[in-house]
DNA sequence: CGGGTCGTTGATGAGTTTCAATGATGGTGG
DNA sequence: CCACCATCATTGAAACTCATCAACGACCCG
């Protein structure tokens, strides 16, 4: 059975705070879980979905990490960006309703599905969720903007900080430690979402320990001081 | 007067099929221009908002050109996109209601006002603009993706190149030519947008005329064969 | 105990930035 | 009307960052 719906259920999801269940009440809760289904979970480099696959649904990130990537004309694969619990995936697809990028899970994962031809219709009749669903696509636009000035024209050593104080940030955000965590991705796709090659990631992660900044013990991260890996940008 | 409303009339507007018009019927356009307002053209390198403004509204892109950037935390601006006309920009204000960037005119240009508080209800009411608002947020997502196809990992000689076929390509979506057009924007911007200085811009320009791929006299770009372009990536 | 994936480290060279000088252009005010 | 200044673009030379190639070690799993 390939989708089989496990069990659904937003009013004790630990992330359905920032995610569409926001701000709805109980009934409206209720109606929106009649449309959510939860695949299997997917193993790690397994893919959600896959570049210019049609797309029947959007995807929360219930548990787990998952990378997306597109391909170039060339066929060279550029990692576009990583995707942490309560984040919405696909919304690439409103466009002409294919994906534009492949999705593939980095360790055990699991999403919430939202079928796009209910999701639609159910935000027209509850305001709360039409609300909440911009503002999620907002936040995506405003992760972009963070994103160019992470990205942008900077030294290795400092896209490499940034990159750990953007996953500080964010796991954060998420309740977990903002100074110990582990990286769910291997060098190569940090060198890809960096631009960077995968030995000069390596080395910046040895500069930065070498510094004191950080420990780094193979995918361990733990941040010694926040405020001294800003400064040190 | 500030926001002084100069004429609205989406239903003879050129750019209407590619905009948020774009499949209603004609009562449904009349609703819509009732809430959209034209404020004066703005002159260039002046600023249609500012990071971290109040947004009140969304905008699109009715003629000229406009250039979108973030400052960093150290102050260090990035150029993110650049918005021809028909694109909607904004969209990053809808989780907050601040401004994740700032936008300005890189040529006189003028702007469609879409004042956030009557354009969700409005959406809610007519079903055809709720489902172009969110197929045109597709479409950047779907950018979103194609840029970073186009600024990863690449070398300058590729990226310079990409440049000109993404704004050809934009060109002649909006029914110009997609091998005459000038730059509306300094080597510099471009330079920001590449991740790349703005020597090494004007050197890779010069190496594409050169090698006979194009033209270039300062801002005047033409492209001598769309293919032999493509095929010099 | 192999074999694969992943991460580290070193040496070298290419590509890009930086610094600097010069030329073209357009606007402004005398 | 022209001189002047600011902005923008081009070009050169030198310095440096980073990518590439290569070897090695650690780890996990069959």
């Amino acid at each position: 059975m390939e989708s089989k719906t496990h069990q659904v259920e937003c009013h004790n999801c630990r992330l359905a705070n920032g995610c569409l269940a926001k701000g709805l009440d109980g009934d409206e809760i209720k109606q929106l879980e009649t449309i959510i289904s939860h695949k299997r979970p997917l193993k790690p480099s397994e893919f959600l979905y896959r570049q210019d696959d049609q797309a029947q649904s959007l995807f929360v990130v219930k548990s787990g990490s998952f990378r997306s990537t597109v391909l170039d004309a060339e066929g060279i694969e550029h990692t576009v960006d990583f995707h942490l619990p309560g984040e919405l995936i696909g919304l690439e697809a409103l466009q002409k309703g294919l994906f534009r990028g492949s999705v593939e899970a980095l360790e055990t994962a699991s999403v919430c599905e939202l079928p796009l031809a209910q999701l639609s219709p159910l935000s027209s009749k509850i305001p709360g969720l039409q609300s909440q669903l911009l503002h999620i696509i907002g936040s995506q636009f405003a992760a972009q903007h963070d994103r160019a000035a992470l990205l942008g024209n900077h030294p290795a050593s400092e896209k490499t900080a940034r990159f750990l104080l953007m996953l500080s940030h964010r796991y954060s955000n998420l309740g977990y430690s903002s100074t110990e965590f582990n990286l769910s991705m291997p060098r190569y796709h940090i060198a890809s979402f960096l631009c960077l090659s995968l030995e000069t990631v390596s080395r910046q992660l040895g500069r930065l320990k070498e510094k004191g900044l950080i420990s780094v013990q193979k995918r361990g991260i733990h941040i010694n001081s926040l405020e001294s890996l800003k400064s040190s940008i």
